[in-house]
DNA sequence: CAGACTTAG
DNA sequence: TATTCTAAGTCTG
């Protein structure tokens, strides 16, 4: 058998904020949390409190189902994420101040990773064990009055197994780290709750896979610590195995439909509709090895190393690190479904109507406003690549059992630059960006003009290219990797070629387009570009000016931005 | 790189 | 089973 090495060293902190979306209604109008309250997206409830819960709705039912079930169900609309959004930005703000060197992840609006090694590791070595009832955890290591006081004879929350074995009084033992954690869990989630309004569940352990599945055991509201041994010995049993063992293999975080489907038919055979199978099943499976996992997990279009991958997470190893919050997104998506699209005026007209969301979302997303020098804002990266996606709605013949498949399909091009434009109104923009851009490659994507149908479209923007100055995160550490940014965004500049560079899509048949065909984009407007050494937004007329005062780049003539 | 696929909430 | 509205990451051609 393959060597068990786990990783004991770091401590792990998981957050999941209850039923957030129906929390973000309630924190705005407290009324509703003693009501049944359901948000709708579409024809279906995506999530639901917990008054709705006890009376049997669930997440992902059916409005017609949950109306019917539950007669007075408060619904409300929540196809417009934007305070969903700004809810979770503010919580994990809260939570990032608490943490040293701001080590916290977030995984969807909903949920964190913190690792608090460091503060854990600090606060367990300043413990008094002659009084550790009294015990006082620093929050701030350079002001000892920044903290709270608390008892560390006892586990705050829940732990896993609910009851404790011999306790150890090592403050460098696993146990005694844990315990430690657990307190601050509980500082954490009491801050969120009385200066936000949330309440969350927590998980504590010693990786982002066990703090996250032990997290799962209390809720909501509620927290659990994972206890050791992690590993087992001659007298003890692993906690890992105890806990892992009966988990569905599907809950397993990486376990996806995809390769549960794989595991099941292997290990209990084709036949299998809607059995279930645990870790264990997979763990104890005659054989079981990284390779064998390999053999039945791999072959084309699988991750590369997945039999170790699997194995791994089936053991409870997980090493994956938490990584920094980014200051921007690599990608912003706008999208929206529909019951019936099939004509090539309705997909226009919901193309403009998705094009002025997403011109808006990168305005709100990508301006750095916290800088005077550039009142209408400074561009913190640009995006160069535009990408339309649809989904056509399965031809309902044959449909019932179809091959699993994902069913969208999409198309890239290069984003022009005009979006960029402040001084712009949206809609003059987004009509634009359609005429110009979008609809064309929308036509590449369906060339007929009739006989499809379309369940959904979704406009993105990918591929950012950081402003320079914008230091990638706050510790300022990696300065080579900002020089390395900086040339290649200074390379992106370059003298503005006489032909249009980036043409549309090329359609010659399209009447869509033909009114402006060889203009290509600048046309009417001057663009106002934005300078790679300080990002602000500067008007054609001016660049001279602008690159004058920088001196840095003034050997450059003309410059604007290439796709 | 573009496009499909997988996983996630 | 996907259903909603996203976001991230990996693989193949």
């Amino acid at each position: 058998m393959a060597a068990l090495v786990r990783n004991d060293d770091r401590i792990i902190l998981h957050l999941d904020y209850d039923c957030f979306y129906a929390s973000v209604f309630e924190v705005e109008q407290p009324a509703l949390r003693s009501l049944p309250l359901a948000v709708q997206q579409k024809h279906i409830v995506v999530t639901c409190n917990y008054e709705a819960r006890r009376r049997g709705l669930h997440k992902l039912q059916l409005i017609k189902d949950a109306k019917r079930i539950c007669p007075d169900v408060v619904i409300v609309l929540g196809e417009d994420l934007t305070k969903f959004r700004n809810a979770s930005k503010e919580l994990y703000l809260l939570v990032r101040s608490f943490v040293w060197g701001g080590r916290v992840e977030k995984l969807g609006f909903d949920e964190l990773f913190l690792d608090v090694t460091e503060m854990i590791d600090y606060n367990a070595g300043v413990l008094n064990r002659n009084d550790l009832t009294n015990s006082y955890f620093h929050l701030d290591r350079n002001d000892p009055t920044v903290g709270f006081s608390y008892d560390a004879t006892r586990f705050q929350g829940s732990t896993f197994p609910a009851t404790e074995a011999a306790a150890q009084n090592d403050s460098s033992s696993l146990e005694m780290r844990l315990l430690v954690a657990s307190h601050l869990q509980g500082h954490i989630r009491s801050k969120i709750e009385h200066q936000i309004g949330f309440t969350a569940t927590g998980g504590i352990s010693t990786s982002k896979l066990l703090a996250k599945l032990v997290g799962n055991v209390h809720k909501p509201n509620g927290q659990t610590t994972l206890l050791p041994p992690y590993t087992a010995t001659e007298n003890n049993t692993s906690n890992v195995f105890q806990f892992l063992d009966d988990h569905e293999i599907r809950k397993i975080p990486g376990i996806g439909s995809r390769i549960a489907e794989k595991l099941k038919s292997h290990i209990i055979g084709k036949e299998s509709v809607g059995e279930k199978i645990t870790v264990k099943d997979v763990r104890q499976f005659s054989g079981m090895s990284p390779s064998l996992l390999e053999r039945i997990l791999g072959g084309p279009g699988s991750v590369k190393g997945i039999g170790m991958r699997m194995w791994n997470i089936l053991h409870g190893v997980d090493s994956s690190e938490v990584l920094e919050g980014r200051d921007v997104p690599t990608q912003i998506s706008i999208e929206d479904s529909y019951g019936r699209l099939d004509t090539l005026e309705s997909v226009r007209r919901e193309l403009v109507v998705l094009s002025r969301s997403l011109i808006r979302r990168v305005r709100t997303d990508l301006l750095d406003m916290s800088d005077d020098t550039a009142p209408q804002g400074r561009w913190r990266a640009h995006p160069r690549t535009l990408r339309l996606s649809t989904r056509p709605r399965l031809p309902a013949d044959l449909g019932t059992r179809r091959a699993y498949s994902s069913n969208r399909i999409s198309r890239s091009a290069p984003l022009p630059p005009f979006i960029f434009n402040l001084d712009e109104n949206i809609d003059a923009l987004a009509v634009r960006l359609v005429r110009e851009s979008v609809f064309p490659m929308f036509r590449k994507l369906h060339p007929e003009k009739a006989g499809w149908n379309l369940s959904l479209l979704n406009v993105a923007v990918t591929n950012m290219v950081e402003t320079a100055g914008d230091q990638k995160r706050s510790s300022g550490r990696d300065i080579g990797k900002m020089f390395q940014q900086q040339e290649t965004v200074l390379k992106d500049w370059t003298v503005q070629e006489p032909e249009p560079s980036f043409a549309n899509p090329q359609l010659p048949d399209s009447p869509e387009i033909e009114s402006q065909s060889d203009d290509g984009w600048d046309d009417d407007e001057p663009w106002s570009v934005d300078c790679p050494i300080c990002g602000v937004s500067i008007p054609h007329f001016a660049q001279l000016a602008h690159q004058i005062y920088h001196g840095d780049h003034e050997s450059q003539p003309s410059i604007i931005r290439q796709p």
